[in-house]
RNA sequence: GCCCCGGUAGUGUAGCGGUCUAUCAUCCGAGCCUGUCGAGCUCGGGACUCGGGUCCGAAUCCCGACCGGGGCGCCA
């Protein structure tokens, strides 16, 4: 109460800091925002107020009011302010501009010291980061990265529109996981079991039945996977299309392809500003992405002189690897591999197998950089195939019955993948690790916040 | 799940058996300064993850717990 030079005014509209210019100088604003810092020089301060854009500096002279001067000099960083002022332009400051105070409420004092600081020329770990997330978004370059996964996410949605493609939400409690029981988080559902789903896959091949035949998921998908890794969460947002009437597991690719090409450009041409303030470029992609069968990646690995046999997964060593060589030698960062033998597939029960050579399926991961960011192919649409291969899998049938009801009355081809949107981020942005991506990350050890 | 590595002020670190009354920076507090924006200057503040053990002596060595980082497997 003390520091509050008047009442609270009645709601007024403040003016951020990007609509200031030229036309507001000599003209009373009132600007909102946290302290982020301040320089006291004995008979002037300057308070650089950040708001949601950027930041303006609040000049105070002592001669013009002891009491303002005296009480901005007593607000801790990183509370919250208004201010109202007159622009004055400024040859010192740095946005050309500077506000003079009339009156400066604080809406909430900041404790000190923070848990986090969001200025101080200090690092900080991720995790006492991810700790203090909300203090950690108050830096420009981490919101960035979060205005930027917005616009990819709106770069997808705009494609897939054009392309004819109905956005839908399937159940995320579901009764029965699409491949094997061990990644799936149990849940008490009512007096029953249940789990979360760990992907869309049962229900989005149920709907090409229905005519709503070229569909897409945007959601979070659950792995209850013992995955350390820097790639994966056990929370992510899983980008899911499926597709009917399709020759061949080509056109899944080209839907892949396009939503990569289509995200890139629109960040590009939308997000220039948060490209700039990370320091990054985006160029478009060579089209179309090159295809690697299975079979070639694995030669190239030999020719590099790794150990790897025909039939091996490739492993994250592999992927890595093959990464390096599209780069150097093709100067190339996405690309599909293709061709998946069946072997590697066999826990994909729902993957078609080549009709020429059941040893081999159409299935395909799209690789960023030597990381896999989409998995899909072309389904087994016909039913009694389709049963069979999951009896090859030991798969209880019983447990199945909705999903296989959908394949014995009427089911087209069709086929799709899942495409890790945080991981595609991480790569764009060439993030460290895919918990940057991700506001706030749940993985083994992280629950809160 | 397996394999490495690490836990020192609010934050990030140096120190790795006695010289530690623990370094530096940032930060916080008090003060000086009318053009700062990596401000400057003076003074002050704040830490060895926890529990055992070895030793005359432990931040330092050993064991365990907890927490964190990385790699692998698997995957988006």
């Amino acid at each position: 109460m003390a520091d509050r030079v008047r009442h609270l005014p009645v709601w007024q509209h403040v003016t951020y800091s990007k609509e200031i210019g030229p036309s507001q100088f000599g003209t009373q604003v009132t600007v909102g925002g946290w302290v982020q810092d301040l320089r006291n020089l004995g008979g002037i301060s300057f308070l650089q107020l950040r708001d949601r854009d950027g930041v303006v500096q609040i000049t105070t002279l002592k001669k013009r009011s002891k009491e303002l001067f005296e009480l901005v000099a007593s607000i801790p960083r990183e509370s919250v302010i208004l201010v109202t002022g007159t622009v004055k332009e400024s040859k010192e400051a740095r946005a050309g501009f500077e506000i003079l105070p009339e009156t400066i409420d604080v809406l909430s004092r900041a404790e000190t010291p923070l848990p986090l600081g969001v200025v101080d020329k200090v690092g900080a770990d991720l995790d006492t980061r991810l700790n203090n997330r909300f203090l950690d978004l108050r830096k420009e370059e981490v919101r960035a990265i979060f205005r930027i996964e917005s616009c990819v996410l709106e770069g997808i949605r705009k494609y897939l529109a054009s392309e004819g493609f109905v956005e839908v939400n399937t159940p995320k409690i579901v009764a029965a996981g699409a491949e094997g029981g061990s990644t799936l988080f149990p849940i008490k559902y009512f007096e029953r079991s249940a789990y979360l789903a760990q992907s869309p896959q049962l229900y989005k091949q149920n709907l090409m039945a229905t005519g709503l035949d070229r569909i897409y998921e945007i959601a979070h998908a659950y792995r209850a996977e013992a995955s350390d890794t820097i790639r994966h969460i056990a929370e992510f947002v899983s980008l899911d299309v499926e597709m009917a009437f399709i020759k061949s597991s080509e056109d899944v690719m080209a839907v892949a392809e396009g939503i990569v090409v289509n995200s890139l450009r629109h960040v590009r041409e939308s997000a220039k500003d948060d490209l700039a303030r990370l320091g990054l470029t985006v160029e478009d992609p060579q089209t179309p992405f090159p295809r690697v069968r299975y079979k070639d990646a694995v030669e190239m690995l030999k020719a590099e002189g790794m150990k790897i046999e025909h039939g091996e997964d490739l492993g994250t060593e592999g992927e890595k690897a093959l990464g390096d060589i599209m780069n150097r030698e093709k100067n190339c960062e996405l690309y599909f591999i293709s061709e998946f033998p069946t072997s590697l597939k066999r826990g994909t029960f729902y993957a078609k197998r080549m009709d020429e050579d059941p040893e081999t399926t159409g299935y395909f991961d799209l690789d960023y950089r030597g990381q896999e960011i989409v998995s899909g192919g072309q389904r087994e649409h016909r039913y009694d195939v389709l049963v069979e291969q999951m009896r090859e899998n030991n798969f209880n049938l019983e447990s199945f019955d909705f999903y296989l009801k959908g394949f014995r009355y009427g089911m087209p081809p069709h086929g799709g993948f899942g495409f890790g949107v945080e991981r595609y981020v991480q790569k764009m942005l060439n993030l460290p690790n895919i918990r940057e991506a991700v506001l706030f990350p749940r993985d083994r050890a992280r629950l809160v916040p």
